[in-house]
DNA sequence: CTGGCTTTGTGAACGCGTGCACGAGTGCCT
DNA sequence: AGGCACTCGTGCACGCGTTCACAAAGCCAG
């Protein structure tokens, strides 16, 4: 517990443009692009130039003014601060459906998160093969998160099991999760959490079409009432 | 400028957490409760209690100080609110691992939103079955989402066929997308889009995770990986 | 009916993120 | 060498979202 001091915090909203950027300045340096500016990543990014020069700024100031950012160079740059400069293998938990459609989808391993197995609790999944994984028992998960020194969960099993496989991730020694589950997970502090909730995002799509089409009608009843859906 | 065509508009931050506070009032709803406090349903959401009053009350005064709110009243005016009055039929382009998972999971039209159709360019997949719906060329996109009168497209694509897969559908007269492809849409403007994307989910976790084991430099003893690109 | 208890609804303070505006550095051209 | 065009880095102001704190409002017991 080296008192390092403690480093520039990157504040949340950067952190989760800096993949965005990543990925575009990757698509750049294929095409040939060596150096860009913020102006044109800010563009290909659908956000304002400004924003990406203070996103920037927080990794150093890696630019050069006049000119721009080098693309390679600030690829490194990027992917050391995001912690990519190694592999982050995941663990799965859940093979129906969606963890089916995560296992078998090669992006991940390409972008540094392989999945270092995918594991169930029905007999019948177990041994068959998803993408190139076997399914395994969820009591293997202690053995594989600690063997394939794994730190990220994935957890796609229905919501009323998420908890669940949330409680046996932490206990088998994963810090991260991600959740498919629409379920808000009960973790230790120092936990990480992120949830996908699909309905979520339909239900959000839904407000404004509901907005855009005729705005409702007047309030309907100005005073509290009982109404049985 | 025109008036206020806008009534009480609702923040965004507020729109994306009705939905969950949706979810778990039907919940307690199911298991007999009637009445709930902003304070309980914070504890359910891991929000704060100021916070759900906040919120609710954007819908209107619909609690009773002293008691709290009533489910069932508060969960038919989130649904008002949220257009969940009626079902809003979806179409999900490309078949792919993905699409195939969206199709077959049900919790979609139990949710208001039903598969109205899954389209495809590969001649291979037309025809098939998935999740009871039947595979349908992208051709036919637009004939689905006029006669099943579909406001919401979802891409579940490859990066490079999303913002053809866009163009098709804002063509076909949809106006809200839910892209799961990593790109960055190009869309009209009134188009609103809303973007799910893994892997920067996992980066972002991955972040959380380098700076736990130690910043800079990083603590586990791996070869000298320092490929850029 | 009154007093005490509970919980809502919201004004106000605060903090964070965004976008503008501009000084400061860099490279190129004359 | 000097001037010019360009782009970064950032101070600053603004707006949104979060949180606290409390008066208003409703319920109930006695
Ligand atoms: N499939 C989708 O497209 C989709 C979309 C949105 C959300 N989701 C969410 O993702 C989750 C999974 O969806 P799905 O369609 O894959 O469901 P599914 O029923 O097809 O698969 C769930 C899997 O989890 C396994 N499981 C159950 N309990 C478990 C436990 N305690 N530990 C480990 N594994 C367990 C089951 O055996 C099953 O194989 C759900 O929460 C769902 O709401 C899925
Ligand atoms: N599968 C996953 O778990 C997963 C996870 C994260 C992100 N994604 C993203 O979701 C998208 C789809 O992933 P996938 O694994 O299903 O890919 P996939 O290759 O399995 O499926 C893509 C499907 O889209 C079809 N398609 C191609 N071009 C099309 C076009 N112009 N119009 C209509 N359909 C077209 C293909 O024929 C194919 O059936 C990708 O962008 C991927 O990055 C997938």
């Amino acid at each position: 517990m080296a008192p390092e001091r403690t480093r520039r915090r990157i504040p949340d909203a950067t952190v989760s443009r800096l993949p965005v950027y990543l990925r575009l300045l990757g698509e750049q340096g294929d095409e040939g692009v060596d150096s860009i500016s913020s102006e044109r990543l800010a563009e290909l990014a659908g956000v304002n130039a400004a924003k990406v020069r203070k996103d920037l700024s927080y990794l150093g100031s890696y630019g050069t003014r006049g000119v721009g950012y080098e693309v390679a160079y600030l690829v490194y740059q990027i992917r050391r601060e995001l912690g990519l400069t190694h592999d982050w293998p995941v663990v799965i938990v859940g093979a129906g459906n969606l963890g089916q459609a995560l296992a078998g989808y090669g992006g991940f391993g390409e972008r540094g998160f392989p999945v270092a197995g995918i594991v169930d609790v029905d007999d019948n999944k177990v041994g068959t093969v998803m993408g190139g994984v076997r399914v395994r028992h969820i009591d293997d998960l202690p053995q594989i998160v600690q063997t394939k020194r794994v730190n990220i969960g994935v957890i796609a099993t229905p919501g009323m099991a998420a908890q669940d496989a949330a409680d046996r991730l932490v206990k088998a020694g994963v810090t991260s999760i991600l959740n498919f589950a629409p379920v808000v997970l009960n973790v230790p502090h120092g936990i990480e959490t992120r949830k996908v909730d699909l309905a979520v995002e339909l239900q959000i799509l839904s407000y404004h079409e509901q907005r855009r089409s005729g705005g409702v009608g007047g309030a309907v009843g100005s005073g509290p009432r009982s109404a049985t859906a």
